[in-house]
DNA sequence: ATGAAAGCGCTAACAG
DNA sequence: CTGTTAGCGCTTTCAT
């Protein structure tokens, strides 16, 4: 596949060997932990003495001759403050670098100003465009959005989900791996949360598409096209996503009758696509033509293609949802069923800023958006030769 | 582009209006907030009362008859606790469905199970691909990986920091958007930190990429196919990776002598690509060969070699940096300078994990690791027609 | 091995 | 408007 000139990487066995873990204090003299200024001799961390010591809000209040509070209400604009003794709050917490511990002040106010974004695949465009949208949203309303990368892993899932919860963000999107998958703990821990892309056996805000309406367009196009024979490669069976785009193409082929049912699961990958493409190609009677779940395993279907010497567009017509980067630029170029992503991100954001605020009614709030159908080379019936 | 059949999105404004901020707890009744159980009458949560209160420490201390220090031993193991009260108090926390709060944890222990890798752009492969060298490794040692998009914006950057210090994650590693990234508060707060992809003007770890060598190699290949006048589309002046990609270019260039140097700068988008190619194209003494700093820039590339009719391989020469997934399926395949993505970030999350666990040397480590060429057809000369 | 008590650093009632 | 006081929920000495 392309000839290799030169390579050189290693990876280093661990040098850490099987120590116990140690805290992050550098482990430098014995065991006598650092003493805190705490006479009043100590007068304060004057002048350009850069102690490596973490400035607190006392020393800050010590500091401009004022009480924690009033350094507190200072720094978080939350009340009224005299005006002079502000400025030197402000004065003394700058001269000082101080920076506010926020897990202090997370424990305190119950919230951080921090969303959790878990989605089941991060090298999936569609799910980077996805997060996009979030950040927008998120970022014009003053929060971070913090991704955690599920993998399709339920372990992974319920971890970062544990995550969300400890770290006591302010609400959560998720794209569950499953209908089941367990969010009792950030229910109960009355953390907000947005479901996109699948749903979830809960009453929650969720943002989807009409994959099945997609899906059965792709189809139809295919079959009016010219191609006889379409099969669907789909997600795994347990993903909702790849039910649905199932469903879609099974109705399109039973509109017209006379067709076969021709279909495979496999997983939401480059590989999985190769090896749902061979699977199909090898059956006695092979599929014309295929509706691909997304585009990582189109990928893969365009690798199989080759190996076998199967001409897209005109021995294999091909068209696949998600309209990634590359689609236009692939040999045809491939026809796509686009899924508005970045709106599903941005108007789950949107959901969640609500709850997050308290403004939202109380029952949950479903969107549905909607597929786009792009024609282009693939999926069109070039006559041989 | 291609014919489309429907669409259909909605944004909806902003339902929430400009309500002051309201915590997470929903507004229902007056001000008056929820009493905790204090009285011994109530008992616990006995039988299938399913309050929305939360379980605290204390609350699993009282239902196994023991102290809330028992409780926190006998979850953590740090120390050893009576078999008989061990089984109590786990089964009075499952029971109760208790679940210690991360935040409170994180305070007095001053250390979170969770890293935070900071990437200039989700969007690319090449970051997601370290994500995924990140997370393995993370996985393995029992953390988690928070990531944050910092999208090249200095202000993203900045304030993800900022949420990495606040919360006192264990590590940070961090692709830098310029080398004085202020990473001062980072260090103030000792928490450990890795460099990936770009230096930065600070003493810590950091995981490279022979950058410069890549692109001098692809040059020369550029060169020794044939192609007369191999210019460079490179990232923003100001990006680390822009600048080393364009000196090996160079030095390439210098080499043969004799030959023009010629390149643009453009941000490391699809949309750079295109409009860095088209400045290119429209000298007056226009390249026959372009050697792209980056993956998305090359679809750009692609795209306006497209509307200008140019054939790549033929009219125009093209090899880019970063094997992305389409890479081989683009039209001519497309030959490449390949970066070990999943490497660098295995390897910086090795080298986080030891500071983390503060095995390692104070002096900071610096590991290069090496590019690899891989030629398909877009670089190679084909005879026009 | 266990419990009591002392905070981690901050914010929010409550008086003044 | 400001300071005092009381925790947020947990872990960890320090005694026992």
């Amino acid at each position: 596949m392309g000839t290799v000139r030169s390579a050189s990487n290693r990876l280093p066995d661990d040098a850490a060997g099987k120590a116990a873990p140690i805290g992050r204090t550098a482990v430098v003299g014995s065991g006598a932990r650092t003493v805190r200024a705490s006479s009043p001799l100590e007068g304060g961390a004057r002048g350009g003495r850069s102690a490596a010591e973490v400035v607190k809000i006392n020393d800050v209040a010590r500091e401009a001759g004022v009480s924690a509070a009033t350094v507190s209400r200072t720094l978080n604009g939350r009340s009224s403050v005299d005006p002079v003794l502000a400025a030197r709050v402000r004065e003394a917490a700058s001269r000082l670098g101080y920076r506010p511990n926020g897990v202090a002040r997370s424990l305190r106010r119950q919230v951080t100003d921090v969303l959790a974004l878990i989605i089941t695949d991060v090298s999936n465009p569609f799910f980077t465009a996805i997060t996009r949208g979030v950040e927008d949203v998120a970022q014009s309303r003053g929060l971070s959005v913090l991704l955690c990368n599920s993998d399709e892993d339920p372990g992974k899932e319920s971890t970062y989900l544990h995550v969300a919860e400890q770290e006591q963000v302010a609400g959560v999107i998720l794209s569950p791996h499953r209908a089941g998958s367990d969010v009792a703990h950030l229910r109960r821990a009355s953390i907000p949360m947005v479901v996109i892309d699948r749903p979830l056996d809960e009453p929650v805000d969720s943002v989807m598409v009409r994959s099945r309406e997609g899906a059965r367009a792709a189809t139809n196009h295919l079959i009016d096209a010219g191609w006889t024979r379409p099969a669907c490669i789909t997600g795994p069976g347990d993903a909702w996503t790849a039910q649905e785009r199932l469903e879609g193409y099974l109705e399109a082929v039973r509109e017209h009758g006379e067709l076969d049912e021709l279909w495979v699961h496999a997983p939401f990958r480059q590989q999985g696509g190769m090896s749902g493409a061979a699977r199909l190609l090898d059956a006695p009677d092979p599929p014309d033509a295929l509706f691909v779940a997304n585009a990582q395993m189109a990928l893969g279907v365009l690798e199989e293609a080759r190996r076998r010497g199967l001409r897209v567009g005109v021995d294999l017509g091909v068209i696949t949802f998600d309209d990634a980067p590359w689609t236009s630029f692939v040999s045809p170029p491939m026809s796509v069923v686009a899924q508005p992503a970045y709106d599903i991100g941005a108007q789950a954001a949107q959901l969640l800023m609500e709850r997050v605020k308290g403004t939202a009614p109380e029952a949950p709030r479903h969107l549905w958006l909607s597929t786009m159908l792009i024609v282009r080379e693939s999926s069109r019936r070039h006559g041989p030769g």
